[in-house]
RNA sequence: GUGGGUGUGGCGCAGUUGGUUAGCGCGCCAGAUUGUGGCUCUGGAGGCCGUGGGUUCGAAUCCCAUCACCCACC
C-alpha cells in the first residue's frame, strides 16, 4: 500500500496510490454508486470504457438496502458488482446530515430512521466500520458528522471534538476487523475526515491532530455544503497543508470541473461528486465549451454529437436532437448516454490533470480549461 | 328524428344565488441541484370561457338561436 507523489507543480501534486484492487492515479475522480451501482443503467463493462479508476458506495445505503451481511456472504462489494478495481465507501456520516430530519446525534453515535422502512437504526463508528468491513471494500471513510456550513462556531467546536473522538474508535475497530480469519479485506484501508465548518483554526488544529494518527488517507468534508466558492477554496488553503503530505488527500463531494480544478491546485487529489451522473440524468451534460441542458428547445433538431469530437460512447453514436427526444420521453437510455458521457468527462479531465501536472503544464492546462468552459458558444 | 348531457390555455378539469387582473393538475419554456431517496424546488409563456345575438351598470355564469361531441330511445 504505497503513495508515491511522482510529480508536483507548485500545490499541485500527481501521485501513484497502489492498493490490493490495484494502483490508482492521481488526481482522480471517483465515480458514485452509492448503492453498488452507478445510477442510470451503467455497468461495469461501461465503466471500463470511459476510463473508472476508483468506484464510490455508501455503508448507509447498503446497509438499509440488501444489507452488508447479505453482500458479505455473497462474498463481498467487489463480487457482488462484478468490480475487482477499487471502491471506497463512504461512511454513513453523510447521511447524518443528508437525512438529518430523520437522525438523533448522541455521543455514541447516530440513531436514524430509515428513509427506506421507517425502521430504526442506530450506527456509530463501531457499527460503520463492521459494515465497511463486511462489504470489503478498498478504502473505508471512518464515520464523522458533516456540520452544515451555517453552524455557529460552538456547535462546530463540539461536533468536530466528537468526531475526533469517533476516528479513535473507528481506527481501533478497524483494526481489530481487519485481524479476524473471516474479513473479506485484511488490508481494508481507512481515511480520517477534516471537520470545522470555514473556521480556520478549527480546521487547521482537527488537521494537525487527525495527521498524529498515521491513517492512510486523509480527507476534507464539510465543505459545498452551502458555504461560497470563495469560502471553499480558503478553507482548502488552509487546511491541505496541515495534513500528511506523504498521504492522499480527499476533498469529500467536490465538485463542478472548476471546484476541481482549483482543489487540484490545492493540493488535493482525491474526488467525488454526484454531479456528473444526477446531471447526466437531468441532461445537463457537460462539454469543453460549458454545460448544456438538453432538455432545451435549440437541441431539436441538433445532429450533432453532445460534444464534438468527444470520444465516449454516447457521442460516437448518437446526435443531441435523438437523446433528447429519448429524455423528454423519460426513456433511460437517454440518462444512460447522457451519463456516460459525463464520467467520461469527468474522468477525461482527470487523465488531462494528470498529465499535465507530469509535463508541468498544469496552470496553463487550468487557465485554457477554465476559459474555454465558461465561454458558452454552444 | 326525439330526449338528456357536455363544450373554459396543448390535454384533463374547477369555477354558475351574475361583480375587481378566470384558477388547478399535467404538458410546454427556462433556472437551480456538490461524501445521490431516478427526486425535489424556483420562475415563465399560453385562454376574445364553442359561435352569434339578447338581458344587465356588469355575463364563463341568466335567456334565445346555432354548431360540435357524448349517452339513451326510436
Amino acid at each position: 500500500m504505497a503513495y508515491t507523489i511522482v510529480a508536483t507543480e507548485g500545490n499541485a501534486k500527481s501521485a501513484d496510490f497502489d492498493t490490493v484492487h490495484g494502483r490508482v492515479r492521481t488526481p482522480v475522480f471517483m465515480n458514485v454508486g452509492t448503492v453498488a451501482a452507478i445510477k442510470g443503467a451503467v455497468s461495469t463493462d461501461d465503466l471500463q470504457q470511459i476510463g473508472t479508476q476508483v468506484q464510490l458506495s455508501n455503508t448507509y445505503h447498503l446497509h438499509v438496502r440488501t444489507g452488508d451481511r447479505l453482500i458479505k456472504e455473497l462474498g463481498g462489494l467487489h463480487r457482488f458488482m462484478h468490480w475487482d478495481k477499487p471502491i471506497l465507501t463512504d461512511s454513513g456520516g453523510f447521511q447524518v446530515f443528508s437525512l438529518s430530519n430523520l437522525r438523533k446525534i448522541k455521543e455514541e453515535g447516530v440513531y436514524f430512521q430509515s428513509h427506506i422502512d421507517g425502521r430504526k437504526i442506530f450506527m456509530g463508528p463501531e457499527e460503520s466500520m463492521q459494515i465497511q468491513s463486511n462489504l470489503g471494500s478498498t478504502i473505508a471513510m471512518a464515520f464523522d458528522e458533516c456540520p452544515p456550513a451555517l453552524a455557529d462556531r460552538d456547535y462546530i467546536r463540539r461536533s468536530v471534538e466528537r468526531t475526533d473522538r469517533w476516528l479513535l474508535r473507528c481506527r481501533e475497530k478497524l483494526r481489530h476487523l481487519n485481524t479476524l480469519e473471516d474479513t473479506i479485506n485484511p488490508s481494508q484501508l481507512l481515511f480520517g475526515i477534516n471537520q470545522g465548518g470555514i473556521f480556520e483554526d478549527v480546521r487547521i488544529e482537527h488537521a494537525k491532530s487527525i495527521g498524529a494518527l498515521h491513517l492512510d488517507g486523509y480527507a476534507v468534508g464539510g465543505l459545498a455544503v452551502g458555504e461560497s466558492h470563495e469560502q471553499m477554496y480558503r478553507i482548502l488553503d488552509v487546511t491541505v497543508p496541515h495534513l500528511p503530505k506523504d498521504k492522499p488527500t480527499y476533498l469529500m463531494g467536490v465538485g463542478t470541473p472548476a471546484n476541481i480544478l482549483e482543489a487540484v491546485e490545492r493540493g488535493v487529489d482525491f474526488f467525488d461528486c454526484v454531479y456528473p451522473s444526477r446531471n447526466g440524468r437531468h441532461g445537463h451534460v457537460y462539454t469543453n465549451k460549458g454545460k448544456l441542458n438538453l432538455f432545451n428547445k435549440r437541441f431539436e433538431k441538433d445532429l450533432r454529437p453532445m460534444e464534438e469530437g468527444c470520444g465516449c460512447p454516447s457521442c460516437r453514436s448518437y446526435s443531441r436532437a435523438y437523446i433528447r427526444h429519448l429524455l423528454k420521453a423519460g426513456e433511460m437510455l437517454g440518462m444512460r448516454l447522457c451519463v456516460l458521457h459525463n464520467l467520461y468527462f469527468y474522468n477525461t479531465m482527470m487523465s488531462e490533470i494528470r498529465l499535465a501536472i507530469r509535463s508541468g503544464s498544469f496552470k496553463e492546462y487550468k487557465k485554457n480549461k477554465l476559459d474555454s468552459m465558461t465561454a458558452k458558444e454552444n
